[in-house]
DNA sequence: CTTTGTGAATGCTTTCACAGCA
DNA sequence: TGCTGTGAAAGCATTCACAAAG
């Protein structure tokens, strides 16, 4: 899906990418970290934390180290420390603004998610198409015409678009969203989108996942 | 997460295993022929499949070719016969019966999806531990109390279930699905279960989709 | 002449194992 | 001594490019 190569460091800073990977589980363990900050853990091992990470010890080490070395050898991780350090390198220091586009029973559900508040994602409209419900209150939100969608965005320096409509719509939704000067994308609707390659998409399908669940479901009772 | 060699296949048809990146985008093929077939397409190309499915057509006859040799070459693929067999293949031609723990918010917006009902999947249950949600109709199933999970799932042969509750019963309720002899699970809490390794966790995190969005569009920001 | 199916090449990810540092 | 950080090895996945088949 995204080529991104491992590029070593060079002489200036800014260029470095982390593998996908790895980009993939550091929210893994900024969770993990969290979650040690709050039971007043001070400093944790490799070891401590890729339990709490549910991965080897040898992966996360490998991942932390495309950050830079913040570890003390023989003793750990700096708990405090190393989560800020994370944050930083995910983008999640600053907070980003979002919209969420069609408010059935999934825009609903995340809408009301208390996760992405926490973690530096603020929902500034929910958006829908279908008049009946526009004007309708989601957790502390006014459900908008989605043809307000260019003002809201360009208001609020929009730059994520959660798009929860029908597979029907996505398509539409998408093409205006990049229109409105979004560039990434999280699409819950079952359907393949075509946008600019400036624009980054990530799905999640339910249903696909509860299918690779019975795949492996399937081949342990064919034994 | 999950090690699952490329056995070639041996005198019995019974050991082969596909590769896991392949098991996770039959589903998507599956999707697109469906959409193919409604538009009454019967034959395809490799090519014209991988873009309806959005992967490069190289990369889609490897995938297929795990299944066997179900093309023609000069011609293509028969829509019908090539969805018949990754169903097959995936384990989506029989039915699933599924439970989903947690009604709030996500909850529901699971019980009504209708992808799932759509693909193999019948939601059996909807069990919360909550006394005050127990009654509540939500897609033609009642809510029942979270300890008739062990007669449910022995009653309906429930295999799958779905943790859709805060990431702090998470656990719990995996344990009590293992012991009520589910072997899938599919964990929307946003914590790290552990379970006996007979049994498969997929994981879906809301949050941890937007931070990998965040990540890129920092990096973009930073040109 | 078209399009599949697949070895071989390439690139990415994980794992190993240990040198190096506190 | 204990634990990090990292080369080197092993394991997967993707891409290439073409022989084989219709």
């Amino acid at each position: 899906m995204e080529r991104r190569p491992v590029t070593a460091r060079s002489s200036s800073e800014s260029v470095r990418g982390l593998p996908e990977a790895t980009v993939a589980r550091l929210p893994v363990y900024l969770r993990a970290l969290t979650a040690l900050a709050e039971t007043d853990v001070r400093t944790c091992s490799s070891e401590q934390l890729a339990v709490a990470a549910g991965v080897g010890s040898a992966k996360l080490r490998k991942d932390l180290s495309y950050l830079g070395s913040y570890g003390t050898r023989g003793v750990g991780y700096d708990v405090a420390h190393l989560r800020y350090q994370i944050a930083r390198e995910m983008g999640v220091t600053q907070d980003w603004a979002v919209v969420i586009v069609g408010i059935g029973n999934l825009g609903h559900a995340l809408a009301s998610y208390s996760g992405f508040r926490s973690r530096g994602f603020r929902t500034v409209a929910l958006l829908d198409a279908d008049r009946r419900r526009h004007g309708e209150e989601v957790a502390g939100l006014t459900v908008r015409p989605f043809d307000e969608l260019d003002a809201i965005a360009r208001e609020h320096a929009v730059s994520i678009g959660v798009i929860a409509t029908p597979a029907a719509a996505a398509q539409d939704v998408a093409d205006a969203l990049v229109g409105a000067g979004v560039s990434s994308i999280l699409n819950f609707a079952p359907t393949v989108l075509s946008v600019p390659d400036t624009v980054d998409v990530r799905k999640v399908d339910l249903s696909i996942e509860l299918q690779i669940l019975a795949y492996h479901e399937q081949r342990k009772a064919q034994l």
